[in-house]
DNA sequence: ATCTATGCAAAGCTTTTGCAATCGT
DNA sequence: ACGATTGCAAAAGCTTTGCATAGAT
C-alpha cells in the first residue's frame, strides 16, 4: 500500500479551524452550518469525509458511538467494559473498583447522575494482526 | 400521567432472558437473532421497543451512543465529558486527573490503548425542568 | 498531467413510527 | 371488553458512497 499523499485543501483547513473555535462539541451537521458561513457551498458529505481523516490522524477527537450500533447487556450490576478497536467486540471488565472514579456528585454545574468508562485496546482473538491501530482511538 | 401498566408477554420475557444469558453485549439485530430460535415470528421492531422498556425500567444496560449523533472535539488534549441526560449537551471536565484511572496496560487479555470516560447528569440550565431522569441513565 | 478531493444525489443502515390485528389482564 | 403490544411495512435520521468535475501539487 503505497501511502497516499494529503492535499491541503481550503474545506479540510476551515473545518479544522472552526472546530478549533468552539467548545460546543458540535456534531457533523452542526459544523456542517458553522462552517458554511466560510464556504457556502461545502457539501455535508465533504464534512464527513474530512472529519474522519483528521481524526484519524489524530487532529480532532471523535465523541461517542466507537460503532454505530447500540449494544444491549443483560447485567446491571456495576461494572465496566473493554471494546477491541480491531473488531468492535465488547467485554466486562472486573477488578476495576468504582472507586477508580472518585464519584463526584458536582461537575462543572452539572448535578452527576452515573458515569461511564470504557476502555479501548486490541484483543487477545485480534493481537496477532494488529497493524496501525494506534490512532484515532 | 396516569401510570400505564406493564403486560407480561412472552416476547418481553423471552427478550430479556436471552439477553441475561449471553455475556457478548450483542446489537438489537443481534439479538433478535437469537430470540428468533424461540419466537421464530418475533419482529425487529418489538425487540427494539422492549429493549427501550427493559432500559427504562432498570433491567438492562444500554451501552454506547448516549445519542445517535457522533460529535467532535476539536480539543485532542487529554480531559473527559460530562453530558446532559435531558438536552444531549455536551461539556469538558476539568479538574478530574487522569490519574483516576488506574491506567491499567492489561484488561482481560486485552492491550489497552486508551479509555473514555463520560459523566452524565443534569446541567444547569435544565436542573428547572428535571422530572423523572433518574432512570435508563 | 496526475490523482486526491469536492459536490450532488442516491444508497445504506440502524432505529422509529403508523396502523390494524392480537392477546394480556 | 379495554387498551397495551405485536408484526409488518413504511418512514426517518445519520452516515457513506458512486460518479463526474474541480483543483492541489
Amino acid at each position: 500500500m503505497p501511502n497516499r499523499q494529503r492535499r491541503n485543501t481550503p474545506q479540510r483547513q476551515i473545518i479544522l479551524e472552526e472546530l478549533r473555535k468552539v467548545t460546543s462539541h458540535p456534531t457533523a451537521a452542526e459544523l456542517h452550518e458553522i462552517v458554511r458561513c466560510r464556504l457556502p457551498k461545502i457539501s455535508l458529505a465533504t464534512v464527513y469525509r474530512n472529519l474522519d481523516l483528521l481524526a484519524e490522524e489524530g487532529s480532532i477527537r471523535k465523541l461517542g458511538p466507537g460503532s454505530q450500533e447500540t449494544r444491549f447487556d443483560g447485567n446491571v450490576g456495576r461494572h465496566y467494559h473493554v471494546r477491541c478497536h480491531h473488531c468492535g467486540r465488547v467485554d466486562d471488565v472486573h477488578g476495576i473498583s468504582d472507586a477508580v472514579v472518585g464519584k463526584p456528585e458536582q461537575v462543572g454545574g452539572y448535578e452527576i447522575l452515573s458515569h461511564h468508562l470504557e476502555f479501548v485496546g486490541i484483543c487477545p482473538a485480534c493481537k496477532p494482526d494488529r497493524a496501525a491501530e494506534a490512532s484515532s482511538v
